[in-house]
DNA sequence: ACGTTCACATACCGCTGGTATGTCGGCGTA
DNA sequence: TACGCCGACATACCAGCGGTATGTGAACGT
């Protein structure tokens, strides 16, 4: 076996295990030991290929954020109109969060384990970017009411965030219930008028 | 002094210390033994008192928790009508979240350290009770669209909590901006009429 | 063929959270 | 008011953690 291959190999099993075990049990519930002997590698090969503990995190993160943008893209993409577009692509991030593997890797462990700005950094380069596009098409085209976009995206990536958590482990009831409050959510904001006097 | 005196300032020395370093490096950033330094107490005092780190973590997180409440509840008092007091409740929880001491314990640890669900057990005792209760007197009078409460009550409570996580790191002209958006997302729902056809 | 380099493996370290045990002063009791 | 007890700590110690420094053998360029 050649020698890029070996490498590519180890890495990739780096992450695989790394990825199972800290969505099995967080960050700091697994240790290097337990996480190179479920590799069959040793802590040799880790800090070879990573810089540390937290670096192998950020990369397995990086991979599960890439991941769900994909799956968020396809799924608008899947739509004509622009609206459609970020509606589907609004379900299909929160589907994509009731993964208990997402959840805890990308929505509980990364801001404490990489800090929120750099978390930050790395939502929005994946993520939040599609959900931004969108709604700057949105309010060109006059289907929102013209605003600031950044802040907007925001509120309804927080939004979608604590709907993911909130999906994973309640009954499939609930599952339809946040599906349709997020729904209504982003049609009001469609819908909006002028708003009354506040 | 008596001794239950000593226990109660003990105690306080504790609480307060764990509260600034906590805030100050993060949870796994600082460690018993500068705790206790601090504190000027050892580590069986902190021992006496709490069953671990993360227990002292758990104490300091509900008493953040607590102020947080309590602000947002004298905001929301200050109004008389109820949806005033939904918007001036939540955008005082927004000011209130963009405290540094704030966010990275209850927003950023919180979740990472005691788990989801804990967090989201201590949460819903106290700030997002009041959400809920304030939306679920809005629904019954009618001035938001007959729905489901609880969805509704933690998108808004993700939303927010994003919204303050963005304010406390960011130029003051944003925190206009997203408390602005905010403001915009909650008249939409209100406003709402029948969506369009989706 | 051979020396180099690279992808690991091994051995070791300081420090961390946690525990088991010691100690001393307030406090109820006689 | 003498005393013994218990509670509020302090001290000593430990296994395991993340991280590092060094060793090693096989692939690779020449």
């Amino acid at each position: 076996m050649t020698r890029t291959e070996q490498k590519e190999r180890t890495r990739r099993v780096l992450l695989d295990t790394a990825r199972r075990l800290f969505a099995a049990r967080g960050y700091a519930g697994v240790g290097l030991a337990e996480l190179v002997r479920e590799s069959g590698v040793t802590k040799g090969a880790l800090y070879h290929h990573f810089t540390g503990k937290t670096d192998l995190f950020r990369a397995v993160l990086e991979e599960v954020q890439r991941e769900v943008a994909r799956r968020v893209a396809e799924a608008a993409e899947a739509e004509d109109d622009p609206w459609a577009q970020l509606k589907a692509g609004c379900a299909e991030f929160v589907a994509a969060g009731a993964d208990a593997e997402v959840q805890r890797i990308m929505l509980i462990d990364g801001p404490a384990v990489l800090g929120w700005n750099d978390w930050r950094a790395i939502d929005e380069a994946t993520s939040v970017r599609h959900l931004t596009d969108a709604l700057t098409v949105l309010v060109a085209d006059g289907t929102l009411p013209a605003q600031p976009v950044a802040p907007l995206a925001r509120l309804l990536s927080g939004a979608m965030n604590e709907a993911a958590l909130w999906l994973a482990q309640s009954a499939p009831a609930d599952l339809a219930d946040t599906q349709a409050a997020l729904s209504r959510l982003l049609d009001a904001l469609r819908a909006s008028p002028a708003p009354p006097k506040s």
